[in-house]
Parts: structure tokens; C-alpha cells; sequence
DNA sequence: CGGACAAGCTGA
DNA sequence: CAGCTTGTCCGG
């Protein structure tokens, strides 16, 4: 009889590969494909996860060596299997996912019993377009499956309290998995998973819960960004969340404001409530148009100070949202009104501080001073979140104007906020937020980026989440010279579907998403050089590039389908990696 | 990735 | 030719 050897892959992204095992006698009943095991190589000790059992050794018998230590319990046979489709669909390592997939700290104690469920009978999935302050406990508590278990994946992980109420009302039992908490309690809710029965809620990393009986997965704001891992392999919780539910034949419900194309693709026409319903959900949105307001105003207009001031006075606490960190990031010269550019480059440079120009390109900096006529005062056409602080504390003087970033530590008081997005989440318990002002929206409307349309309408339905519902007084103010975009059209209609349907022919014709799929490359040049080099005989993927980018080349793939540009990729990836720094972003937002 | 080992550069 | 850097290879 032959000792039993098993397949691991080391976590050790760069070494894309597995390795054979031998499975102590001593071990035998805790390996089994997924367990966390650390294994001898190359002379050294590194973690890993058994991905394959009972395997034909592929190198000689002499050579295996034995695992040395199971450190613990790792994902299900089923999750290691949709990482192993994950590295592919997202061209990434394979142990990169499986971390993702994994306890933070050793789970121990025997593996959970094996329930049997009966089979299902494979369900359509569903498409809800649901107003943004609308109230969704009731939506998700109705699409909690009665036997086995449920996982509710949600881009908002911030405010769950009442949602984990309701459904702990409703007798189930409650665990939440997120990226952002401490480890022990993201081990144990990890951990508490396997025994199933339950309803596991939370970030884009729930979807790899270890429950053994999946039932139905719930995604609420199925096109938010937040479930997608901004880090290569990019990814996108929805997209693995609609494949778990395939293979493993669970109910799959897309929630969204405003329904990508992407999930229309998977799930057809969005069903959307009752009109009276979504009217109340989406709030009250003031339009101010900077070219009425007198000349000089600035991103404070008139009617801006108006709305504060009445949220501020009714006890409320208003947010004004700004996309632009810093001071200011485009300057004019005061005497020849030329552009700020940067002297090595061309690009327009930024102001950092009172002093220094900083070019958003290239990085170089220089004192303030006009390239053109020498002259040293600048003015700011684009202002950024500190200036506008600033600004904004002078022209409401008994008003606590706070400036929120990534950088700010804690907000304690305040009335008004300033910040980026940022600001939405991150505002402490208080008085409800009456107003958000989004003080420059062209920004978002015309950014070169071809969601452009449907992320500014995700960010007006972040923002009217955060304000509530029509009848609770909740508005939006939008400063845009673009006042009839259709996108402002379609919140004022309080009608999601106008995005899709303006989007579905530019998307088409260009074979972008859902119609095609996107990745970009960046990298050093030779890398680069490599994938595209490889790519040429792949009729299939069409290669935009390379161009130079900061650092190296950059490129923009297309193709019309997922599996040829995946499989193109997995071709050719693993030698042009071996030239040099590689990053490959499949599905990218922000492009 | 990171160790092992080989091939190249320097200095007396 | 020791002593060190830099490159290439490979892991069970």
C-alpha cells in the first residue's frame, strides 16, 4: 500500500505552483483540501493550503518530502476551487485568494459534520433596482433562505446595526465578516461559519465564507466599487458571489440604486418597486447652475449658503463633497492668465502648500511662480478640500466647518463637512446629515472615464442614502453646468433605468463592459513589452498600447469575452512576469 | 519569494 | 585568488 501524498500550493505568490506531499500518519485526519498546513521547500518553512488529495505523485517518490505542521482549517474543497477560477478570471496568483478565502489566525478543532441538501431547484437570478434611502431590511429578510445558509455581501459595511437587528429578530443566526475588523473577531466569525445555518453579512470578503450548505447570496449596491479589491487580482465580490451561487446552485439576488449593465447582463431587466416607493427613496435634488451666479463666486454660490444655513439651523449637519484633495489643482497666472504647467513634463501642476507647485505627473515641484511671465501670484481655478474649508469657515462664521481626509484621525463636533467621498462614512453619530452638496459635479459628469455616467450616479446614491428619504427632509444640492445631464435627469426622475439606457449603446459600440472585457497592464517596460509581444497571436484580445506611463508602459486590453482574454492571459503572463514588475488589472474601474 | 550557487569585478 | 556583488535557477 503506497503513503498517501497530497498537492500543496505554497503561499508564496510569486511561485505560481503547486508542490507534492507526504501526509504523516499523525496528520491523516486533519488534512484535508483546504487545511492550512506549513510544508518544507527550498530549505526553508512556508505556509500553505492542501488544494488536492490523495494525488499521483508528479516528481519521484525519493524526492517528497512531509508536510511539517497543519497550522489549521483553510477554505472548503468548493471556495478553493472558486479561487483557483478567481486567479484565472482576474490573472492573478492563485495563493492571493486563498488568503483572501482564509481565517486571519489558526482556526482549530474538527472540521464541521458534513450537511446533505437536498438539491435545488436552480432559481433565475434576480435584479432589483431599489432606491437608495429606500428601507432594505425587509427586501433582504424576505430572501433569507429558510435551510441552510445565506450570505448578505454589502459595499457599506459601516452601518449594519439595524439590517443584524431585523434578521436577529427574524431567528437567524447573525455573523459578520469584514475585511476591515480586528483579526481574532474576523477568525472567529470565520470560524463560527463552517457550522452553517447561518447569515453571514458583510464586505466583498464574506463571499468566500467557509459555510457548507450555501443557500442564497444577497448583493446590495451590486456595482459599488467597494467590492472591488483595488489590489491585483482586482477581484470583484459580485462577480465571485455570481459564480458561487452557480456552482453550487444557491439563489443569487443583485441589489442596486442604479443597476450596472453588468448585472443586467447576468440578471436581466432590473424589476424595480412600486413608483410610489422609489419616488419617496430617492431625495430632493437642488440644481445650481454656476453660470447664473454672479461672476467671481466661486464653488460657493448663493444657494449653497442658503441650504447649509437652513440644515445647520434646523439642528441637522450638512456634508459638502468635493473630489479634490489639497489646495488647489489648476492654476492660472493673476497677470497673463496662462495655465500652470510643469516646466519638465506638461502637465498642470498643483498647489501643495502656500509656496509649492507640485506637478500631479511627474512629481517635480517649483515655487510658485508663472513659467510664462514670471510672475509670482497664482489663482486657484480648481480648489481643492483645504481651501475650500477655509473659504467655507469665512463665509459661515458661526458655523463649525470641518475638514475630513483620509488623514483625519477622529471627528468629534462639527456642522458642516468638507472632504471627498470619504466624508459619507465617516461622519460620527450626530444629528442627521440634512444636506449633501457636491460642489463641483462636472468633475464627476465629464471625468475621461467611460463609467464616468454611471459612477457619478453611484455617488449621487451614496450620497442620498446618507441623507434619507424625500419625506424625512433629506436633499441633494448639485452644482453643475450641465444641468440636464441625463444623469441628474435621472435622479430627479427617480428613475435608475435612464443610466442603463444611455449607456447600453456607447458601451456596445466600443465593446466595452458588459459587451466585451477590459484589462490594463502597467508595468516595466520589458514586462509590458513581453505580454503585448505575446498577446499578438491572440485574434481575439485587441492591444491598445503600450504607451509610457510614470514608471514603464502601460496598455489597454480588450476582448469580447471573458474566457479569451483569461485564457490569452494565462498563456502568455507567467514568462512576461518573469521580465520584471507586472500589473495586470482585469475589470478595471477607472479607466 | 528567497536561498544556493555560479559567474563577473576589484584589489593587492 | 579571496571577497564581494549580481544574476539565474529552482523548490516536491
Amino acid at each position: 500500500m503506497g503513503s498517501r501524498v497530497c498537492r500543496v500550493r505554497p503561499d508564496v505568490p510569486a511561485l505560481d505552483r503547486t508542490f507534492d506531499y507526504l501526509v504523516p500518519e499523525a496528520m491523516a485526519a486533519a488534512v484535508t483540501i483546504g487545511t492550512i498546513v506549513r510544508v518544507p521547500l527550498a530549505g526553508r518553512r512556508v505556509r500553505g493550503w492542501v488544494v488536492d488529495d490523495d494525488v499521483e505523485p508528479e516528481a519521484a517518490a525519493a524526492r517528497l518530502l512531509a508536510l511539517a505542521k497543519v497550522v489549521g482549517a483553510g477554505p472548503p474543497p468548493d471556495v478553493v476551487e472558486l479561487c483557483e477560477w478567481a486567479a484565472w478570471r482576474w490573472a492573478g496568483a492563485p495563493a492571493l485568494l486563498l488568503r483572501a478565502a482564509s481565517p486571519p489566525n489558526a482556526v482549530r478543532g474538527p472540521a464541521p459534520l458534513a450537511l446533505v441538501r437536498a438539491p435545488r431547484a436552480p432559481a433565475a437570478p434576480e435584479l432589483l433596482a431599489w432606491p437608495p434611502a429606500g428601507d432594505r431590511r425587509d427586501l433582504v429578510a424576505a430572501r433569507i433562505a429558510p435551510e441552510g445558509s445565506t450570505l448578505v455581501i454589502v459595499a457599506d459595511t459601516h452601518r449594519l446595526a439595524a439590517l443584524r437587528k431585523r434578521l436577529e429578530r427574524d431567528g437567524h443566526r447573525m455573523l459578520e465578516l469584514h475585511g476591515t475588523e480586528p483579526d481574532a473577531a474576523r477568525t472567529r466569525a470565520w470560524a463560527d461559519a463552517r457550522a452553517g445555518r447561518c447569515v453571514v453579512v458583510g464586505g466583498r470578503v464574506a463571499v468566500w465564507a467557509p459555510v457548507p450548505d450555501l443557500a442564497a447570496i444577497i448583493v446590495l449596491d451590486e456595482g459599488d466599487e467597494a467590492l472591488q479589491e483595488e489590489r491585483t487580482p482586482t477581484w470583484n465580490g459580485r462577480d465571485v458571489a455570481v459564480e458561487r451561487a452557480r456552482r453550487s446552485d444557491a439563489s443569487l439576488t443583485l441589489v442596486a440604486a442604479s443597476p450596472t449593465l453588468e448585472a443586467e447582463a447576468i440578471a436581466g431587466a432590473p424589476v424595480r418597486p412600486d413608483r410610489s416607493v422609489e419616488r419617496d427613496g430617492w431625495p430632493i435634488v437642488e440644481i445650481v447652475d454656476p453660470r447664473e451666479e454672479p461672476p467671481g463666486t466661486g464653488l460657493l454660490t448663493g444657494p449653497l449658503a442658503t441650504a447649509l444655513h437652513h440644515a445647520v439651523d434646523r439642528g441637522g449637519r450638512a456634508v459638502c463633497l468635493l473630489n479634490r484633495r489639497g489646495r488647489a489643482r489648476l492654476l492660472s497666472c493673476v497677470a497673463c492668465n496662462e495655465l500652470a504647467r510643469c516646466e519638465h513634463c506638461g502637465a498642470f501642476v498643483e498647489e501643495t502648500d502656500a509656496r509649492t507647485l507640485r506637478c500631479a505627473r511627474c512629481g517635480k515641484e517649483r515655487p510658485v511662480i508663472c513659467l510664462h511671465c514670471h510672475a509670482t501670484r497664482l489663482k486657484g481655478l480648481r480648489l481643492g478640500v483645504s481651501r475650500v474649508r477655509d473659504d467655507l469657515a469665512a463665509l459661515l462664521p458661526r458655523v463649525e466647518v470641518v475638514e475630513v481626509d483620509a488623514s483625519t484621525a477622529e471627528i468629534t463636533g462639527g456642522q458642516v463637512f468638507v472632504g471627498t467621498e470619504a466624508v459619507l462614512h465617516r461622519l460620527p453619530p450626530g444629528p442627521p446629515v440634512m444636506l449633501a452638496a457636491f460642489l463641483d459635479f462636472d468633475q464627476e459628469l465629464l471625468a475621461p472615464r467611460y463609467r464616468a455616467a454611471e459612477q457619478a450616479m453611484a455617488l449621487l446614491a451614496r450620497a442620498a442614502r446618507r441623507v434619507g428619504h424625500r419625506a424625512g427632509g433629506g436633499r441633494l444640492l448639485v452644482q453643475t453646468r450641465l444641468p440636464d445631464h441625463e444623469v441628474l435627469e435621472a435622479v430627479r426622475r427617480a428613475d435608475p433605468t435612464l443610466i442603463a439606457a444611455l449607456e447600453r449603446p456607447r458601451r456596445e459600440e466600443l465593446g466595452y463592459p458588459p459587451f466585451g472585457v477590459l484589462a490594463e497592464i502597467r508595468g516595466e517596460a520589458p514586462a509590458v513589452s513581453t505580454l503585448v509581444d505575446g498577446l499578438r497571436p491572440f485574434a481575439a484580445v485587441d492591444v491598445f498600447g503600450p504607451t509610457s506611463a510614470a514608471t514603464g508602459l502601460q496598455a489597454l486590453l480588450r476582448a469580447s469575452d471573458v474566457a479569451a482574454l483569461c485564457d490569452a492571459l494565462a498563456a502568455v503572463a507567467p514568462a512576461a512576469k518573469a521580465e520584471g514588475r507586472l500589473r495586470i488589472a482585469v475589470d478595471p474601474l477607472r479607466v
